[in-house]
DNA sequence: CACGGCTCTCGACAAAAGTCAAATTTGGAT
DNA sequence: ATCCAAATTTGACTTTTGTCGAGAGCCGTG
């Protein structure tokens, strides 16, 4: 991709400073260049992935709590971002957590799914770099004309550009007008095997949106607020790649999701490595339902959230006995 | 393992450092420590594993060489250190990349087999620290009564505690005096059980030694440099495992190897990943031998070597044309 | 309870790394 | 061949990090 002499001279500084130990003068005088040419290279190699300085994510799921709820919600695998312990910004936390956590759950090779949203943007914009050129990002569902820049194909081409890996996106809105035209356009080649490729994936990264005036879908216009509260009333539990779920985890029957051009979730129960990020407390019930709906086998959460989720699993329990 | 408040505090100081990006008086202030204190315990986080340093190997693979050695000698993957580009000492630059190359090829919950050797002892003694508990490291070789620190079990010792692994010891002589001794001892529960646990490894880790007088095997008293010398009349190409093979690759038919206890060669051969580096120049023969044989897929050497595999891959070829 | 041995922590200094504007080289267009 | 714009490199400076010996806390022992 890039030329030549100046990658190779990256790699070489990258491979005297960190593999063998050199100090960045020593490397200067090997490679008869200046000290501080070679402190830009370092910091080159960093951001391409060339070097990789990944912290143990061990901690968080070692949490007692994180394993009761890999019981109690029988997940694979709970990270607990102990909120507000470490900094000011709680949600930063959630995020840096969650990139590591990505980071460590990709291997090479994986196709990987990625849905849309602020927590997703987030974290992709924390995430360092990797340099996994076979990986390959997928899209999972369709776009919003959104005056934010976190628009579905922002997220994976910032998460593919951050890996050096292939970026897959496609150009279809998320929700149309009427359920011909959405039926006639999943049919078109071009899409179609999109979202057929979409089961393939070995990982997926997504959040899980509320429903309510905040959400996306309203911010961007796909739906109106009222529109919103009604659903709401139908049972809409949350709002998952752009689809809306009952309680249950289930595509709620109406004729928004009908209009949807996204990844099914029966493409997503498929993938081996279903990893959700959970920001806003306020997002309980919606993670219920997408949890209930086996849409989920790996969860990052702040401490107060899986406080919640452990009261409500005992709660369930005792109810149930 | 350690005490919980020390590992809790050194984990939390990399975590705001090295996933936050903060600085060492930021996180000190965080934690209320003193600056120092941070530096220290971020050192400890290298030197645990809790934080990972990694450099990628693509630019030793991308190598034209190595491609056109991968096909000559279908291998899987291959590696050149470019000899004396780097720094004084080449061996080391060798063993560095061969580090490297080995905690790329290791993957959460494998089985690894490492042999010894002064080769795969440097190895152990310059690879980074990880984090790796599920992983099991096996000895695949006997015991050498050795006055030198890279005995069989030294070697997987080592590489055990840099990947924070479970290392998997046995405690027989790597050859014993009489065929029905070995015989009797390969019986044994405790040593049938280390032996048949062998083929399951994902990875195996070895060198290859020559068939002469400066052979450890010759060095530790297991042969006379007049046996050794014998051997090689025999057809003895080189040391595998501590066991001898013949230029095709396979088990020299000789008193030695029925009173060694070792990894059998079909037990080496179906480990996925078979990673054989090779330092000296002079372990030419027997490397070719190896490759015969079948017993490695992944081949870390210096250019030197790497232009006379080469060269006779190509001679061969057009012998054979 | 006083004692040594032990580890852990800190302040102060030294070493190394990061940064920036100026100078130089590079590559391309005319 | 000549020029200009962009990128690269550098020396000088600032900030950050590493290190070391001194001192503080801790614990089992006499």
């Amino acid at each position: 991709m890039a030329i030549r002499p100046a990658e190779q001279l990256i790699h070489k500084a990258a491979w005297l400073y960190y593999a063998h130990g050199l100090r960045q003068d020593e490397v200067a005088n090997q490679l008869n260049i200046s000290r501080a040419s070679v402190a830009m290279y370092l910091r080159k190699a960093r951001e391409t992935g060339i070097v990789n300085i990944s912290t143990s994510t061990q901690l968080f799921t070692d949490d007692v709590m994180a394993r009761r709820l890999e019981d109690a919600l029988k997940l694979d695998a709970v990270w607990i971002a102990p909120e507000n312990a470490y900094l000011a910004d709680p949600s930063t936390d959630i995020a840096v957590l969650a990139a590591s956590v990505f980071l460590e759950l990709v291997r090479k090779g994986d196709r990987i799914g990625v849905a849309w949203g602020r927590t997703v943007y987030t974290i992709a914009d924390i995430m360092s770099y990797a340099d996994l050129q076979d990986v390959t990002v997928v899209q999972l569902c369709g776009n919003l004309g959104a005056p934010y820049s976190y628009r579905p194909d922002q997220c994976t081409m910032e998460i593919a550009r951050r890996l050096n890996a292939k970026g897959l996106n496609f150009y279809a809105p998320l929700v149309l007008s009427t359920e011909a035209l959405a039926q006639g356009l999943r049919a078109e080649p071009v899409i179609r095997d999109q979202l057929a490729g979409i089961s393939d994936c070995d990982l997926a990264l997504y959040s899980i949106g509320a429903v309510d005036a905040d959400s996306h879908l309203v911010k961007c216009g796909a739906l109106t607020a009222a529109e919103m509260a009604a659903l709401r009333k139908e049972g809409a539990a949350g709002v998952i790649a752009g689809q809306i779920i009952d309680a249950g985890g289930e595509l709620l029957d109406c004729s928004y999701n009908r209009r949807v051009i996204s990844a099914g979730l029966a493409s997503l129960r498929v993938i081996g490595k279903r990893l959700m990020v959970v920001q806003e407390d306020s997002k309980f019930e919606p993670l219920l339902a997408a949890i209930a709906g086996g849409l989920c086998t790996h969860l990052v959460v702040g401490a107060h959230m899986a406080q919640r989720l452990l009261d409500h699993a005992g709660a369930s329990a005792e109810k149930a006995s």
